[in-house]
DNA sequence: TAATAAGCGGAACGTATATTCCAAAACTTA
DNA sequence: TAAGTTTTGGAATATACGTTCCGCTTATTA
């Protein structure tokens, strides 16, 4: 009896995030989203609500990728220190692939709008919990396998990974290049000895 | 001859300053900053030109106060990794002094603004490439005192201090608990051993 | 193929916003 | 105290924005 949606969810959460990501929440018009994703007005307002809600949306499913993006880390066939590796070096090449649209959803999100929308500032603290708890996860194990020197309890590490990371998203949007980013990493990782 | 402003051009530009890192660049109205001022539109169209160049002076009387403040603890007489250490607990006491009030400007700015905002971009880079300088002539001198032992080129700790002095920014408007951000400073403070 | 239920295009609305402008007020100096 | 220059209050304007609404279109099923 009904038609159909002739649009996919997802794509467009994805471009929303990708718009939302560029121009932050207040830069960003239902213009701007109706232009990028070729949605018509009533579509996006039946299936979203209203711009607050496709915003939080949008924020959910940046993080459920990314969160998917280190499950897909965990589930390979190395050493938990390979893995805090391997996040890193994906991360630094993600921020440098292109240089004029770099940046992170979830850090401008804590930057623009943890202050002022509860629901954004437990998203982002949510997320930020669950990272540190995999990287606790990869600093046990590289410390079971003796991969790494610790003196302090493993959830301080967590924290610094996390941190780092952070770090690096802000550096990438404040023009720092491949070296800088690579060079942070290098100091961060010997830390772990 | 003339009257004299009502107003001091100091004053208004650190609320506008407050303002924009409270509610970001588009989320601040010029309503707003009339009513936190307590100036009136003609004044403040008549001594700032408009939103914009008021959100980029704003900015720039931030970096120069940061600056300044980091000038002072250059002039104290203390070492290089002293003076470290009294950046980063600074820096921490002042982000947790008001946890609903947190964050920085400069970082915001970087997120918000300076995909968009060439002279945005500018500010950010530049304070950057100082607050790092400044940190590699104080690793120098801890180096030189023997406080520190580094097996990598001077300006990669430069590189990465100011890296995690970001990240503590970014993880103060994600939620983090005052021990969070001094564990993350304990764990890079120990990076330069 | 007809009936049905949802998608869709686009006009319309009200509000918020940045900015301009002008006349009145206010302060300084002679 | 009066003249002159600047500030200042507030009305006015034009635009941009988020949101609603209605009638047409379209795909599905019986």
């Amino acid at each position: 009896m009904p038609k159909v949606k002739q649009f996919n969810r997802g794509h467009v959460l994805q471009e929303a995030a990708h718009i939302f990501r560029q121009k932050g929440y207040n830069g960003t018009s239902i213009d701007d989203i109706l232009k990028a994703t070729g949605l018509s007005r009533s579509s996006l307002y039946d299936s979203f609500q209203d711009k607050h809600n496709l915003y939080l949306q949008a924020l959910e499913m940046y993080k459920k990728q990314e969160n998917q993006a280190y499950q897909e880390v965990h589930q390979k066939q190395l050493n938990g220190l390979e893995k805090i590796e391997l996040v890193f070096s994906e991360v630094v090449k993600h921020l440098i692939e292109n240089p004029h649209d770099n940046g992170c959803l979830m850090v401008n999100a804590a930057a623009e709008m943890s202050k002022q929308c509860e629901k954004t500032s437990q998203v982002v603290c949510n997320n930020k919990d669950e990272v540190q708890n995999l990287f606790d996860a990869w600093i046990k194990d590289a410390q079971k396998n003796n991969l790494v020197k610790l003196n302090k309890p493993v959830e301080f590490y967590g924290q610094f990974l996390y941190n780092t990371l952070c770090g690096l998203k802000v550096l990438s949007q404040s023009g720092a290049a491949k070296t800088e980013l690579d060079n942070v990493v290098k100091v961060t990782l010997a830390a772990l000895n």
